[in-house]
DNA sequence: AAGGTATTCGGGTACGTACACGTAATTTCT
DNA sequence: AGAAATTACGTGTACGTACCCGAATACCTT
């Protein structure tokens, strides 16, 4: 007698056994359909695929990553972490975040960092990724043609791929996450707008040496400005291109800036270089003036805290980090529809919520 | 020869059969040990437990989900989605989701609503929940005395338990998972602030009937008023509770408080009820104050589009549902360390970005 | 020492699926 | 018609773990 008694006939079975029982074909036919191999009859495939309907069959997403002892590689193609900003440090910890929630699902993650001031570290990664048998990837597609030739060759090779902080309109990706910038500009000059009388006066900055990614900073510039008209405010706008990113730089210029502009009510940076503007008036001893600036950094929030920053605008990007490695796994895994869109909410941040944001 | 031939014998093994290779018993053995069962000698044990933190092993879950054939039941009590307030439909959602993600993992949720009126149906639903053979508690815990006595029972019984919404200090709980009023309201205050001149006047409104939720805005107040003291600012708040929620009576309440006090700048709702007041402000063809209230509900944002309320607060309703059982499942299954309290972020929607905010 | 009882451990089967291989059925060719 | 090629389907093994059952050994009794 053996050890353990089979069950009773009167078991309900469930998952392929039933549909091969109902459809009496063994469970490889069952199989091959569900994988639509080849090797089955049209009219047992047709037969078979109805019962899968008729039970609403969900396969077993543990025995089928147990039995399927693939391992898929996900490629993450994302800058490095500059002295510049320590920006992309976040959708990294995102990513990790995931990595090690689905890798007991026998997902494994490769990195590779590019150099946001050199095209050709982006354009060699990408060949190394591409010659690597990789089955996904995650690109924060800063470069844009060469982003596209990358793409276009993940499209050839079947390669699903998904768009993380910038779009790519037009490419058939997987799915974009990121901001909708237009809106955190619009927002951006509400905030603004309380500190600003009628025919006052504002400042745009951009500081910014990287010229690729200017259509960015571009966009939320675009936002800003339609808010006051939609609003028919009547204002002065100033804006400033500040392409010397070291502070020395930036302290120069806004010097001049604000010695031309004593009647400025608020200064809105359009990135995460509002650092150096918050230092500037600190250190500058300047009349207080209303800071609004982007994403949620270490010196940022110091800033913050201290109150020469008034609203920080940020969108996630850990998060960004985290759905973009997650949305691979549910399509290629989980076999689950994804948004094509998925906008990350803008954040406001102050000085009294900061402590309970999620990056 | 048998249809597949085994793997040849320098293959490595990983799991629980290398312990048991290693450990020169069966994997039976190395079982008992995992799972600290008895039958094993303090000697073998020893040695499969070095065993086990030298390799630094990690149970592979599917393959534990699959076998172990057990059910996971876990039981939610929560407040009905009243028609006093829809704000415990977002929890519900998603606590749905939540579900849907594991339920192929073997868990069930089983869902009780109480009347937020009426204690004795949380406590016949308790009672019901006690009675069933339950894994796993997620509990709002609205009615504390009654909850207390719920909870007490659960860590006899030995059931872990979540709370979500409002907490139960020093009980015993998995984790807390929601707001922190009291910040809420300070926040809230910074942003009346830019309203409201020197010696200004600004008005705190509590319309709710629930006397046993009272605390819930009595905390937020005192955050609202922290604000103005800690910034020494010079201004007159007035207070009023409504305790008659129907709109002609909100509306008539309003009419004599906004009668006596034409000089408020601004009115911070403490709850969402805030949509009575817009709607008497639009109604009453008032002049335009700013008007702080909370929770993204669907009427709550008409106003919000129509400018009628500036900003509201919220904090991730849904979320808060969703993490709740997330927060049991990686405890009881998944058997990591879970946030004692997790607050949810203090998020601010305007008109601006309500359109990319998820709940 | 023989028998009994605890204690400790090995082995087998199952979970639901994937896939390689084998065989039976059918068609195609000569 | 019979052989060969093709197509259609069945079967066994494996994935890593849980858990049951029985075997083996150790420890007592008398």
């Amino acid at each position: 007698m053996p050890y353990k008694m089979k069950k009773d006939s009167a078991v309900e079975l469930n998952g392929v056994k039933e549909i091969a029982r109902r459809a009496n074909v063994s469970i490889g036919t069952v199989d091959r359909v569900i994988h639509n191999r080849s090797g089955v009859s049209e009219k047992t495939k047709k037969i078979i695929q109805d019962i899968i309907k008729e039970l609403d069959y969900q396969p077993n997403i543990m025995a089928r990553r147990l039995a399927s002892n693939k391992v898929l590689n996900f490629a993450v193609l994302i800058p490095a972490e500059s002295n510049e900003t320590e920006f992309w440090a976040a959708p990294l910890i995102g990513i990790e975040q995931a990595e090690s929630e689905i890798k007991q699902y026998g997902i494994k993650v490769e990195k590779y960092f590019f150099d946001l001031n050199d095209k050709k570290s982006f354009v060699n990664l990408t060949k190394k990724i591409l010659k690597s048998s990789i089955d996904g990837v995650l690109l924060a597609p800063s470069f844009i043609d060469e982003s596209l030739a990358f793409t276009k060759q993940c499209d050839q090779l079947q390669i699903p791929y998904v768009l993380i902080n910038s779009d790519l309109p037009k490419q058939d990706s997987l799915c974009y996450i990121g901001p909708e910038l237009f809106h955190s500009g619009y927002l951006s000059a509400h905030l603004a707008n309380y500190a600003i009388r009628e025919n006052g006066k504002v400042l745009i900055i951009n500081i910014s040496r990287e010229i690729d990614n200017h259509h960015h900073l571009l966009r939320k510039e675009e936002g800003f400005r339609a808010y006051f008209a939609d609003h028919a405010k009547e204002l002065t706008i100033i804006k400033e291109d500040i392409r010397q990113t070291d502070y020395s730089s930036v302290a120069a210029r806004l010097k001049d800036l604000l010695h031309d502009h004593p009647d400025a009510e608020a200064i809105f940076v359009t990135n995460s270089r509002v650092v150096s503007v918050a230092r500037y008036l600190q250190e500058s001893d300047q009349k207080k003036l209303l800071l609004i600036g982007y994403d949620y950094l270490k010196d940022n929030v110091a800033y913050l805290k201290n109150g020469l920053i008034d609203f920080l605008i940020c969108q996630k990007p850990q998060e960004q980090g985290y759905r973009g490695i997650m949305a691979l796994y549910q399509d290629m895994v989980l076999k689950v529809e994804v948004e094509k869109n998925y906008f990350m909410p803008i954040d406001i941040i102050t000085k009294e919520n900061y402590k309970f944001y999620r990056n």
